[in-house]
DNA sequence: TCCTTTTTTAGAATAGTTCTTGATCTAAAC
DNA sequence: GTTTAGATCAAGAACTATTCTAAAAAAGGA
C-alpha cells in the first residue's frame, strides 16, 4: 500500500521547493477557486475560514506572502487599496473598472513586449513590471455602452 | 501702479480653477524643486516646514490631494510603500531601483502608445494607466555594471 | 521517542493616511 | 469698511491594512 518514498513528505507536497502545509493549501485553493475575482487578504480569510475554521488572519497573510515569494501567486496593488491576490502567472495587466468595481486580467497582444513602448536608459534591468489601468469595462449592465445612451 | 483687475484674486492666483493658497503654493513649489526625487508626503512636509514653519502634515496631505485632483501633480504608488508625488505631467512610467532606492521617470518611446501592447476587450475605456517597474538602474555606483565585475 | 526547526495563532503594534472639530482666511455682498 | 458664507487650515484622534511578537503546535529527522 505504501508508495515509494520520495523527497517529499506525506503530509506536505512539494510546491516549488515550498512546504505545502494544510493552511497554505487552503489559501492557494481559495485563490484558484475564486478565480478572476482578485480577492483581498480579508476576502481570502473569509473563504478560507469556511474550509478551515481554525485558520487565522495572520496565517492568511503569512501564506499569501510565502506563496507570493515562491512565485505561486501574484500580489496586485492598485493605488493604495488593499492588496489583491491573483493565481494567474502569465504576464498580464490589471484593469480596475470604476463602474462595477471589478478587476480584470488583461493579456498582452500576440508577441507584444510590455516594456518595449518605454524608453529605458541603457544598462537598466527591469525585473518586475506592474501595469494597472482604471476605467469603464463596458461589460456589465452598469458599464455597458447602451446604458449611456438615451 | 495697480494692474488691471482680472478674474483672479491678488492673493491667490488661479491654477487650473483651483484656489492657490500659500500652503498649496509651498507644497507645489517643494515638489517642483525636489524635481525628480519623487518625495513622499512626509518628505514634502519636512521641506515645506522649512519654508513655512506653521504648515501641518494634515495640510500637506490636503494640498497633495487637491493638487492631484486638479491634475497639477501626479500620485505615484509603488507596491504598498508610501505614496510619492511627482510634478511630471507627461505620460510616463516609474522605475524603482532596488539597488539605490531611487525612482526614475521613464518616458514613452517616440510615437508609442502605452496601451497598445495590451489586448483590451472591446468597449473597454481606459481613463488612467499606472506603470511601475522594479529593477536595477545601472546608473549609480551601487548599480553600475562595473561594480558587478571582478 | 526526543530534539530542532518551521509554522501557526492571537493579539499588540505600526505606518500611512483620513477624519473631525474648531479656528482662520477669502471673496463677495452689503 | 463690515458682514457673511464658504473654503481652507491645524492639531490630534481615529482608522485600516499590514506586520510584528511570543508562545503553542506541528513537522521532520535522528
Amino acid at each position: 500500500m505504501m508508495t515509494q518514498k520520495s523527497t517529499v513528505s506525506k503530509a506536505t507536497e512539494d510546491f516549488g521547493g515550498l512546504r505545502m502545509t494544510k493552511q497554505r493549501r487552503v489559501v492557494y485553493d481559495v485563490l484558484t477557486d475564486l478565480g478572476p475575482q482578485h480577492p483581498t487578504a480579508s476576502e481570502v480569510f473569509v473563504s478560507a475560514k469556511e474550509r478551515m475554521p481554525s485558520i487565522s488572519l495572520a496565517t492568511v497573510y503569512n501564506c499569501l506572502e510565502t506563496l507570493t515569494g515562491a512565485g505561486a501567486i501574484k500580489q496586485v496593488n492598485i493605488d493604495r487599496e488593499a492588496s489583491r491576490f491573483c493565481p494567474n502567472l502569465q504576464p498580464h495587466a490589471h484593469f480596475y473598472c470604476t463602474g462595477c468595481n471589478n478587476v480584470f486580467d488583461i493579456g498582452l497582444e500576440n508577441g507584444a513586449d510590455a516594456a518595449s513602448v518605454w524608453s529605458l536608459p541603457d544598462g537598466c534591468r527591469v525585473e518586475e513590471m506592474h501595469v494597472a489601468m482604471r476605467g469603464i469595462c463596458g461589460r456589465c449592465p452598469n458599464c455597458s455602452p447602451e446604458s449611456g445612451k438615451s
